[in-house]
DNA sequence: GCGTTGTACCTCAGTAGAGAGATACCCTCT
DNA sequence: AGAGGGTATCTCTCTACTGAGGTACAACGC
């Protein structure tokens, strides 16, 4: 039975999987109050030391909207803050404050737990196993051509009908 | 050592696999202008026929007030519908109008070659390797003690059975 | 019957972040 | 020196929800 439905369940259960451990990751950031976004910064910079915003974003993979907004909110908690990039005027470095890696030293080894209880029913050679074929799996699809590509295709159902809120503007 | 860090590197090529297919299947969905949860609902529906909104938000996993919010939108759309329930006055049944079917009929072969696509990177003998692995892991992970126990009362033996629940498909 | 507990749905405020566009700067080429 | 194009960040609007709380009903025990 050379099941034609095998990708759509490959699917299912790799999305199924993701948000069963994505649970257990995000409540275990949330007990310190950090969002997903926040607790990745927080671990870019711990790990790496302070790097330019840019390159924490392509890291993390947010918008340029998500990384300016996920920086102000850690530098308004005290945790992170921006310092002037010497080089380049346009760019800046996101760094920890003392508080900051204070935090995330005192809560990483714990969330490491966490992690390594949600993925406890594989056994090590099983989870060598998966992280071969999902990084496979991962890069490839990465590669494949920018999404929206091919044909606009039909739009349908209407999409112009919500009320739409005229914004006087700036 | 035997590398400690494993079940770490396992959850970051899982999400960012799933991630990457991600983003192929929402691409395709916005073609026709929905998004991720109201396919998943439109899709429910399509494979399984009208469900109370209980059992469609168990199924594609949101919170109480999505579905009622998901159910909202493609009711203004004119692709799904709410009906009463006879032997229950609190619930209603979700079911597709003639168009949301004629839609969902209409670009779900598409879909599922995006999503084949997408995988593609995987021959069928890993992709059916990476099913069982990422069935195994999910269906632990999603058993595990609720997130959020500080003291997770040793509930420990839950249920020796473990095969059964979230069943899959979406 | 009546009280208690559980369930299905809705309401509403709030949130994390996407994405388009603007701004300021850098770099190369002439 | 200046034009042109590329890049880093910020601003702003908008979306797709979440989660707490409320209402109406159901279901059970007495």
């Amino acid at each position: 039975m050379t099941d034609n439905e095998l990708p759509l369940k490959l699917w299912v259960v790799l999305a199924r999987a993701a948000a069963a451990v994505r649970r257990h990751a995000v409540a275990d950031q949330e007990r310190h109050g950090l969002s997903e976004g926040e607790f990745a910064v927080l671990e870019a910079l711990y790990h790496k030391g302070p790097m330019l915003l840019v390159e924490v974003q392509r890291k993390i993979l947010v918008s340029s909207g998500g990384i300016t907004y996920l920086v102000d909110r850690l530098a308004g908690k005290g945790l992170a803050e921006r310092r002037p990039c010497a080089t380049d005027r346009r760019a800046s470095y996101a760094a920890l404050t003392k508080e900051g890696e204070r935090l995330i030293r005192s809560i990483f080894p714990a969330h490491g737990q966490a992690i390594a209880r949600a993925v406890s029913g594989l056994t090590d050679a099983e989870k060598r196993q998966a992280v071969k074929l999902l990084r496979k799996l991962g890069l490839s699809a990465a590669e494949l051509s920018a999404p929206g590509d091919a044909e606009p295709a039909p739009r349908v159902a209407s999409e112009s009908g919500s009320a739409r809120q005229a914004s006087e503007a700036r």
